[in-house]
DNA sequence: TCCCCGTTGAC
DNA sequence: TCAACGGGG
């Protein structure tokens, strides 16, 4: 047994610390890594060009890292899922492979395809050993009193407390080095490059020290500072976390290091940051407990109804192409988009600001502009993608209330009250004080250059009425 | 993880 | 004129 050849699929956890499979592979015998690349499925998923980049990029650093222990490292370049089961039993087959391990995702294409890999696997007599990794707690380990997945994250959070005490959660330490085998490593494909690649350093080591450096006063603040996106109040941890350079242990490590074990509720910086982990989380659990989701339909059935403008309208047309490049008129809105663009990270107060920003006040079905995040944004993930889309959108359980609006120029005057946000963003704007900068005031003789920010597309009054009286007819439609 | 608008009462 | 407040969406 401890010579048989333990094959590890590395998917969105690409790191050697605290490695679920990685770790007990390691226990069992010698280990073979492999990692399947599958451009037309990604493209499909809606992933951009920043983040596949970052994929590989972190690919290569888990390689190295690999090497170190010993570690071999196969790479199988495909195009889809479709194709993963057969090319991964050949690799295991080739390499007389007794058992196959690899950490659970939740997402629905991967979990049909898990599920086929796993019969193949087992058809061919290969063992197959799945570890929770993703998530703190194994999913359907909380469920409500009728047994039920939780839909509301108040009593999710409660639960999750409670269940925290006696949770091993410990991270696990990396492997210990193996002998030097046989088998060499693949080479890698070549890397794509990317103008804001330079901004997320690939790698658990850059992840750690990402942690590390925020793991003191930044965390202790976190409850005061998170709102606001002018601050570097929140970590960034988020891209890492996507695609597994980080766990989610080792951010809750961190989090109850500077709280001394404890946490009790969100009233604390440490507190609030660990119930965001816990969103995710939330988020994660009900992708898998409703499969509708990762097929883009609505939680709450009635709002498949909602009458979103339609995209054929050339007027639509503009709008949205407003919203996509920054140029609303809404300088906070904009801004946010600018962000988005020029970094592939968006701040959370920015994502839900611009979300509801284009579901509801420019009334564009929310799976238009959960796509476009998707396709920009560095730590592009579809449950908490698609859950802070419907979560905007009141399409979602235990989303915001339709009527609960945000109106973007009080949420800029609450949330960047010096404006300095924007003045980063737009210089256009740069020269307006913290009073002015909210809603600019007409430069119709170009005076300071800002003629060519545009005026608001939209007139929020009516945007306020025209979206409360499409969720209003829901009721009374059949 | 909200905003709007009408009312009230102090000036 | 304006802050403070409550109801409603
Ligand atoms: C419309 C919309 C789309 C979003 N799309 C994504 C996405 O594609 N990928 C993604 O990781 N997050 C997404 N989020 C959630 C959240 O905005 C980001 O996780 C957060 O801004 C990342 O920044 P951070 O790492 O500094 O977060 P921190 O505040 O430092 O939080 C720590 C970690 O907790 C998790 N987290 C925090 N807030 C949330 C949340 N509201 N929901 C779920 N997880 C959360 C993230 O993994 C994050 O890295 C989205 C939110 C909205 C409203």
């Amino acid at each position: 047994m401890t010579n048989a050849r333990q094959l590890v699929w590395f998917r969105s956890d690409l790191r050697t610390l605290d490695h679920p499979a990685l770790y007990q592979a390691r226990q069992q015998g010698e280990v073979l890594a492999a990692f399947v690349i599958t451009p037309a499925q990604w493209q499909q998923h809606g992933w951009g060009a920043l983040k596949t980049a970052f994929v590989l990029h972190n690919l290569a650093a888990l390689q190295q890292q690999l090497q170190t222990l010993n570690i071999p490292l196969k790479i199988l370049q495909l195009q889809t899922f479709a194709e993963t089961p057969a090319a991964l039993l050949q690799l295991a087959q080739q390499h007389q492979v007794s058992n196959l391990l690899f950490n659970d995702e939740y997402e629905w294409n991967e979990q049909q395809r898990d599920q086929q890999v796993e019969q193949v696997f087992l058809s061919s007599g290969i063992a197959v050993q799945r570890f929770t990794d993703q998530l703190l707690l194994p999913p359907g380990s909380l469920l409500t009193g009728k047994g039920e997945a939780y839909s509301v994250f108040t009593p999710f959070w409660r639960r999750w407390l409670q269940a925290l005490p006696t949770a091993k959660l410990h991270p696990l330490p990396e492997p210990q080095p193996q002998h030097p085998g046989q088998l060499t490593t693949d080479p890698l494909p070549v890397l794509p490059q990317h103008p804001a690649l330079h901004l997320w350093p690939a790698g658990q080591a850059a992840a750690l020290q990402r942690l590390q450096d925020f793991s003191g006063q930044r965390l202790m603040a976190y409850q005061q500072q998170r709102d606001f996106p002018a601050l570097d109040g929140t970590s960034s941890l988020s891209p890492w976390l996507a695609v597994g350079a980080l766990s989610v242990r080792q951010c809750l490590a961190a989090a109850l290091h500077v709280s001394h074990g404890q946490i009790s509720d969100k009233n604390t910086g440490p507190g609030c940051w660990v119930s965001e982990l816990v969103w995710r989380e939330f988020y994660r659990n009900l992708l898998l407990a409703f499969p509708r989701l990762s097929r883009g339909r609505t939680f709450k059935p009635e709002t498949e109804r909602l009458p979103w403008r339609s995209l054929n309208n050339s007027k639509v047309q503009r709008d949205l192409q407003a919203w996509q490049s920054g140029q609303t008129g809404f300088p906070l809105v904009d801004a946010a988009m600018r962000q988005l663009l020029a970094t592939g990270w968006m701040h959370n107060r920015l994502r839900m600001l611009t979300a509801m920003f284009l579901s509801k006040h420019l009334l564009i079905d929310w799976r238009v502009g959960e796509a476009f995040f998707m396709q920009h944004l560095v730590d592009g993930d579809l449950a908490s993608n698609n859950g802070g889309w419907q979560w905007a959108a009141s399409t979602g359980t235990d989303a915001v209330p339709y009527f609960r609006l945000f109106n973007p120029y009080s949420q800029s005057q609450k949330f960047d009250p010096q404006g300095d946000f924007i003045r980063n963003w737009l210089p256009e704007l740069a020269h307006l004080d913290h009073k002015a900068i909210h809603q600019p005031p007409v430069d119709k003789m170009d005076l300071f250059g800002s003629s060519n920010y545009p005026q608001p597309i939209v007139d929020l009054k009516m945007a306020r009425d025209r979206v409360m009286a499409a969720f209003e007819s829901l009721r009374s439609s059949p």
